[in-house]
DNA sequence: TATTGTTATACTCTATAACTATA
DNA sequence: TATAGTTATAGAGTATAACAATA
């Protein structure tokens, strides 16, 4: 456990004073049954509709890549590895926000999938140089089909053309200057 | 270790092959070392940028909130208490798709800080009714405070006042409705 | 001495089963 | 029997230190 419980236990409770006790009375009576909480300010919150908003894609992606089995992280290594054929572990995981020992991991994975390649470099014995292999590059454009006839053409039809790609914009410039 | 490094082990890599020592070679001389990499496709991936964006801005909200010691996750459970008191544990951890088992030691965290509190109810005596203790109230109107100032006027200052706004609706529609 | 890939490790989040006390 | 809160636990994701091989 994180949080220490025991600290809370070892404190007596401030509400539970004499004032504490007025506050429990007035408030049992409020709160309608069975009817839906409201957010208020919550749902104006960028942090919080940001956060949901990311669970939700993340989980249409899973679905639609069900016969891949690729997850978004798998799907981003795959790709940046293809656009940028001969680079090391190091620079595609630090591209990403990987760090370099949790990356070893995801690569033992793809590379066991015989997706991707580690090849060591013959000019920096140390460096690994990522390659897509031939499965690897299939498995890819497949899964670039699946990303846009299902995911992405499931986001234009909830916003449109025009706004999927103004979110996108304005998320990038977030995700870079914020 | 989530990933078994011993399946990796146990099988040969399909690269290391004469087709695959060919490929090697080819890609020796690619990947202009001291230069950037390009994102290509990644940069207009919904969920790639989703995610960078939300990390940045949790980040930037942590920092904003770094004199009041408050996570995102903790100040929407401020927000949501105070903006429907008297409503019990389940209710208000369903609300932030906060599972019930993790509720608890969230809410040990904050009671202990004297910002929320639990109430028996009288009604149904298995409740824990959730109200916000006076100080829980200053520190919460001290957050709000913060986060406009300095959270929401940065985004502001990023995207202008209608962008924003168009930006947080659109979030919220894909976390409704995606 | 510095860097690459790696291991070990720890902390946070998230997820499920099962217990207790109440209903 | 069903539900609210809780505990224990397991799994992902993320973070840091340190080691071997190489530069």
């Amino acid at each position: 456990m994180t949080v220490s419980r025991a600290a809370e236990k070892s404190s007596e409770k401030p509400a539970d004073s004499a004032k504490g006790r007025k506050d429990a009375a007035e408030v049992q009576g409020q709160g309608a049954a069975g009817e839906a909480l409201q957010l208020g300010e919550l749902s104006e919150q960028l942090g919080y509709v940001l956060k949901r908003a990311q669970l939700k894609v993340f989980e249409n992606f899973l679905r639609c890549m069900a016969s891949l089995q690729l997850t978004p992280a798998q799907f981003s290594v795959l790709l940046l590895v293809e656009k940028n054929p001969g680079r090391n572990q190091t620079e595609i995981a630090s591209t990403l926000g990987i760090l370099r020992p949790n990356f070893v991991a995801m690569l033992d994975n793809l590379e066991s999938r015989d997706l991707c390649a580690r090849i060591r470099s013959t000019n920096d014995r140390r460096s690994h140089i990522l390659v897509l292999t031939d499965k690897g590059k299939a498995v890819l454009a497949r899964a670039k089909k699946l990303v846009a006839t299902k995911h992405e053409a499931r986001l234009n039809e909830l916003l449109g053309q025009a706004n999927r790609e103004a979110l996108i914009a304005m998320l990038a410039k977030v995700a870079s200057e914020f």
